[in-house]
DNA sequence: CAACGGACCTGCCTGC
DNA sequence: TGCAGGCAGGTCCGTT
């Protein structure tokens, strides 16, 4: 579910419930996520109040007094915030008792995603501490694509899905920012010149701007914190249309595929 | 160092 | 209708 528009929303989304407030307890009914949940989640988040929540990449930062707790969604998790009391569906995995009443709840059906803890600045943690830029911040640009593309055979999609690259390009956006530039996605990135480059990183400004604008992709069922869905789905233009026309030029869409991820493209567009 | 495949999980859809 | 098989939005890790 989550890519970085959909991480984005849920951080929107949660902020006004939860910024400001105390936690007043942890339940974990499930810690064996991607990675386990730490034994003394609970011990060390209760009477911390959270201080804001910060995003890097597609990892959510909630930042208490003492620390910060890092999230991440993985495939299929979702966070939202629900009355106390509400009975545990099949999938949520964890809930954080907030004052004045009410959960905040992970519910991740595949366990893809996971929880950590860190004291310490958490740009220096492990997980974090290799990424590339944000695709929407500064250091991200046409000319940084390229410089980090030379010599390199890799096909352009897994290089701009690299988060050694850039981080929070998603299969999704990958391939509808490659549309939009005109670019193959079987391209080597070697291969891919500057000018290229330069419309490739203004796609992906631009097409992920749009999703977190329009409140993230829904491919099934992704909620924001507040429990709106997502509309972006109604205007992908190569993502899950195999067989459709391109709605630049009419040819019919081709999946192809990469490894093991689904691709599409538009022949005649994409070169 | 770069590239690739495997691994982690469950739900949902398709086709027999 | 039931069931097997394939596929899914992420990303880390080990091997070549």
């Amino acid at each position: 579910m989550p890519e970085l528009p959909e991480v984005e929303t849920t951080r929107r989304g949660l902020c006004p419930l939860l910024v400001g407030r105390l936690v007043t307890g942890v339940t974990v009914r499930e810690p064996r996520l991607r990675w386990p949940v730490p034994d003394d989640l609970g011990t060390v988040l209760t009477g911390q109040a959270l201080r804001g929540i910060g995003r890097r990449a597609k990892y959510l930062l909630f930042q208490m007094d003492a620390g910060t707790l890092i999230a991440h969604l993985g495939m299929s998790g979702s966070l939202c915030v629900v009355d106390a009391g509400t009975p545990p569906g099949p999938h949520d995995h964890v809930d954080i008792a907030i004052e004045g009443g009410t959960l905040l709840r992970l519910r991740d059906p595949r366990r893809f995603g996971s929880l950590h803890w860190t004291a310490d600045d958490p740009a220096g943690h492990p997980l974090l501490r290799e990424l590339g830029p944000e695709p929407l911040g500064d250091a991200f640009d046409g000319r940084y694509l390229f410089r980090r593309s030379r010599g390199r055979r890799v096909a352009v999609k897994a290089f701009l899905m690299d988060s050694h690259i850039v981080v929070g390009v998603g299969n999704i956006y990958a391939a509808e920012a490659l549309f939009a530039a005109g670019i193959h996605p079987a391209r080597a990135a070697g291969r891919v010149g500057r000018e290229r480059y330069e419309r490739l990183a203004q796609a992906v400004r631009s097409v992920l701007a749009a999703a977190i604008q329009a409140g993230g992709t829904t491919l099934r069922d992704f909620k924001g914190g507040d429990g709106r869905p997502g509309y972006f789905q109604q205007t992908l233009s190569v993502y899950g249309r195999a067989g459709k026309p391109c709605p630049r030029c009419g040819t019919a869409i081709e999946l192809t595929r990469q490894g093991q991820r689904a691709t599409c493209h538009c022949p005649a567009c994409q070169r």
